[in-house]
DNA sequence: GTCTATAAGGGGATAGAC
DNA sequence: GTCTATCCCCTTATAGAC
């Protein structure tokens, strides 16, 4: 069908989001105006209207969508055998797909305080399903008694929090390649929360001993 | 000597900069206007530039002077012998004085990216002697072949992020005190870095083997 | 679908009275 | 040292022409 001259609709929705995920990432979400997500897009700033009802609303589609893109990510992993190697799929699947939306990730959780509760309330739900999959991994180990982790709730938000940690660094072009910097992570993470062999001797020993109880 | 009416140049100079802290950690920097703070003083919106010659200049003071801080806490701290009690004396140094001071905390890597830059560059210089301060360590303990670190640098950013993510969910009056936060950091970095026994003995046995390099 | 024009208000910073 | 008043610019969002 013959399209009426200028409309565009299709393709300036995503581009108006491109620009607005463009710019809240290099400037924040207060500091950027209307105006210059629309000089961006190469349209005037009323026309933003026709594709989000407010600034708000651009701001948590962006976050909306990238924390459930993490999630079906996350579910779409092949999931290995055993707590250790969960682990190690697990950081792996977490630093890449992280490394590849750097934007999408520093406005998550730049720009959390700058939504309005009902969206926030919505956002932390979803972390908080994401957070819950690297604990399941780190309370099975634990029951395996592979891991010797502490506290399972404060070891996962704390290997979220180093893993993160890479975003604020990594240069593509840099001295380190993706997947070396996969490993090195990973390693650490396994390392943080593994059993250490003697200890691990040691409860078996005792097991050993107490057989009825 | 008698003091004019009115005249609190010493008292509300400092009370500028804790309302300006307390807002740019609730709400971010480019948020908060300055007749937000003014009335957090108590004063009206022209008398705060008695204090500051603009909102900038009040962002950079606040974040050079808590990376002084953090400087100058360290550099007080008695570190004891070797690097594996250094390491946990400093993850125990810096969740301790992180904690104590969310905000500063908060909105110093919060508010970086709006630094002019000059001020940005000031700051990175501060930090980065502060993660050097890490990364000494770690090559002193890699040196005397008691941690097993595959990237000193990128260890130390890792262990940095880790530590720094205890901000953002620590409350004081919280399931886990101070002492037992400090203790499972400081435990989980040690193990990420700490060279294993196994290897630690092979190692001591390939050196025993060739003794003369 | 995009534009121009405008409403209604807030922003940083300064001048000058007291 | 603090106030009021003001300058001038920018903000989000809407109305209506094309």
């Amino acid at each position: 069908m013959a399209r009426k001259t200028g409309s565009h609709s299709d393709i300036t929705g995503p581009r108006v989001r491109a620009a607005a995920l463009k710019l809240f990432a290099a400037h924040g979400f207060a500091a950027v105006s209307m105006r210059q997500i629309a000089a961006e897009v190469g349209v005037q700033a009323g026309a933003l209207y026709l594709y989000t009802p407010d600034k708000q609303s651009l701001l948590f589609d962006l976050l909306r969508d990238h924390m459930q893109d993490v999630l079906d990510g996350w579910a779409a992993v092949e999931k290995p055998e055993g707590p250790v190697m969960q682990l190690e799929a697990f950081t792996r699947f977490h630093i890449r797909f992280h490394l590849e939306r750097p934007e999408q990730v520093f406005i998550s959780y730049m720009e959390l305080r700058n939504l309005e509760p009902d969206n926030f309330k919505a956002l932390e739900e979803m972390r908080r399903e994401y957070e819950n999959a690297l604990e399941a991994i780190l309370i099975a180990g634990q029951d395996e008694g592979l891991f010797d982790v502490d506290d399972t709730k404060l070891t996962t938000l704390a290997l979220i929090s180093m893993l993160n940690g890479v975003t604020s660094w990594y240069k593509p072009d840099g001295r380190l390649t993706l997947g070396r910097v996969e490993a090195i992570y990973s390693d650490m993470a396994g390392k943080a929360v593994r059993m250490p062999r003697w200890k691990e001797r040691k409860m078996r020993k005792a097991t050993q001993e107490e057989p009825a109880e």
